[in-house]
DNA sequence: GTGGTCTAGACCACG
DNA sequence: GTGGTCTAGACCACT
């Protein structure tokens, strides 16, 4: 299977975040799994047009946080999922996660039911999570 | 009604940006509403021993945010809600900000109800906006 | 293409507010378009000979009013023009630049016609507005 | 003849500005001709709710200008019109408050016409300039 | 190199 | 007292 990266210049996720984060996603949709392989540093940098030491960035965080294994000449393959974060560390950044999401949306204006049916409508397309 | 601002040095969430998501949602839970009064720049400054700029910054964002309104001379009101968007705008930035959360969520590990139910509590307490 | 800004010190026009309004008038006369890219921060700064800040909360009020973006790392670009603000704001800010105009005015004995020609001559040179 | 003062008291324009431009726009319009009277510093003061130091302040400016003198115990009344400024000086703050309400006026998407319309009937309202 | 955040401290205008 | 503007200079994250 092959993944399909694009990127936004203008929005305040950096590039390297952006790759790294839909890697993940492709992973937990289940449009990666373990074997899968990704496009080289430099053919990626050349589609996004985006300098290669971002994709490089992008991943080695991939490798650091074990979703990915580079072999040498080889590239990179996606690797079995395993825990990354502590306990705490996962819930202090969920909690951060939540607050600032309703934070940006509290002044929008929204019913609190289209909020929920927002979060809910994306959840439904993730396959790597429990309901 | 007062408010009661506090802050966690630190953090990787900017400090201003902290004190304007605290006021936000004081407005949305009721406990600030209009005409109310902010804490003047510099005392709030000083009560959390931050520079006053970066205070006069989060309060600048409110300002132009329509939540608050500046006198000079006089101090920081809270302002009756407006609407300051367009209908594209605040639907602009609530994917935006649906998006980002959910990615930042993903990879967590967190059962969706989990999710859903966290936004939920934290909307509960959020009485500007309907159910 | 590019943008030569020039400021005017001690004027009672802050200098941030020059700058933005440049920036504004080379968008409006089609000097700038989607895409451009705005000097550095620290380019302009030191050309101006301002503290870098200065122009830095001038290029913020650029991508407040969604005329530009900024990419962390790369520089500020110039948007695409999208409608950020609703009907009722637009009019109101629109009501209020005008009655200030008038009011600025009334008391300095041009002629009605000397001030309606003003206001065309300086409106013949933009380009993104609709005759 | 009376005059109604009303102060918006979120506005950027300072009270005392508004003050002074009120009673210059009555002149102006001849709703105030000269021997009128002007309500006295704290009988003013007292209506808008504002400090009686900015009514003060407003009333020395009319005095200043020429547009009103005091008369000890008696109270400030309307004079005769006359010139207040340089030639350079009145150029110089049109200009100014002309591009001020341009660039203002720049980016809220108006049509040119509606924008001159918008001047020209503000000016129709007004007595004082020639056509 | 780029933009983003923050501090320390100054001066001004307004009430 | 209040908010608004500006400087000088620091450190950080991103490309």
């Amino acid at each position: 299977m092959n993944i399909q990266v694009n990127i936004v210049l203008g929005s305040d996720v950096p590039i390297y975040r952006q790759i790294v984060e839909q890697v993940k996603h492709a992973v937990a949709t289940g449009a990666l799994s373990e074997g899968d392989t990704l496009p080289s540093i430099r053919a990626l940098a050349n589609r996004l047009v985006v300098n290669h030491n971002t994709v490089a960035k992008a991943y080695n965080l991939l490798v650091q946080d074990g979703i990915a294994r580079s072999e040498k000449g080889r590239g990179l393959f996606i690797t079995a999922p395993r825990n990354l974060y502590s306990q705490e560390e996962l819930r202090r950044r969920f909690d951060e996660a939540a607050d600032r999401f309703v934070g940006d949306v509290l002044m929008l204006g929204f019913k609190k039911s289209e909020i929920v049916a927002a979060i809910q409508s994306r959840l439904a397309e993730v396959t790597i999570l429990k309901d």
